[in-house]
DNA sequence: AGCGAATTCATCCTTTCGGGTGAAGGCTTT
DNA sequence: AAAGCCTTCACCCGAAAGGATGAATTCGCT
């Protein structure tokens, strides 16, 4: 969240920069309000998807290998019984991946203490005391692949 | 997608009508360029991200698959291919169950930092920052099970 | 006997983890 | 509206992990 912020806040400086160039050098005060106006318009619109993208992006992964596999399903009951939710199952992902909590929290867009946060609430609910303990028990109760 | 479009078009006009509205009737370009700017922008960059939201939140299908590796049998090849020794084997096989530095060291007989070497030496050999991505890379690599 | 690798242990230092607590805002359900 | 969960983030603190380096001992092999 907090690298969003500044990566935001940084478009937003080097893009008011730009708009203050444009409007010495080339006199954008000449051209039409509007024509002005809707530039800025799509340029933040665009910022903005971006930023929703990043904000939601999921990473789907599919990992295509041949091998006769005895199909793993996704076991929601599971989750639910346990009381994983979605947060703390994508923190969970990215942990069996070997990511360290500063890099999931970049991946995910959160803080790092909020990442910490989900990885505590996951080893509670988990009963493990690791993270590596929570990885196997987690392949184990066939929550992650 | 095309609700999307349509909502996003209509806010536009809206706003458009707003603009314009503002501009006849308080005068706005009596305000700073700055400031109509800043403003423009910020709702475009909200729209935009709101925009994107909707695109992307479609819907996340997570494919999740397991592989199961036939049948695993010891690569002793492959871990002198690598320089991983006995003891540093060992080690890796424990941490792979979860242990703590601690743990393996007790279980070994051997001391903490004894056991820190030998996990720092595999994750030099292993080419790997942390002992969850040891252990991922070790069983890629069919070291273990 | 001697060389090299393996094993063992240590110290110092930094980074990462994890526990505990509190809190704010959002969303849902009652 | 109130209660409850989820998500987010912060701070503090101690434990664990990891990096760098040096060194002693043992073992295998020539």
């Amino acid at each position: 969240m907090k690298q969003t912020i500044i990566i935001y806040g940084l478009a937003l400086a080097v893009l008011i920069f730009l708009l203050k160039f444009l409007e010495y050098r080339f006199f954008v005060r000449d051209l039409s309000l509007e024509f002005y106006l809707g530039s800025v318009a799509i340029v933040f619109t665009v910022l903005g998807i971006w930023a929703g993208l990043r904000l939601t992006s999921k990473k789907t992964v599919v990992i295509t290998q041949t091998v006769i596999q005895p199909d793993f399903q996704f076991d929601l009951a599971r989750l639910e019984k346990l009381g994983i939710s979605k947060r703390e199952y994508e923190v969970l992902e990215l942990m069996a991946k070997g990511l360290s909590n500063q890099e999931i929290a970049d991946r995910l867009f959160v803080s790092l203490n909020t990442v910490k946060t989900h990885s505590s609430n996951l080893f509670l609910k988990l009963e493990v005391k690791r993270r590596t303990q929570a990885i196997q028990k987690a392949k184990e109760l066939q929550l992650i692949a």
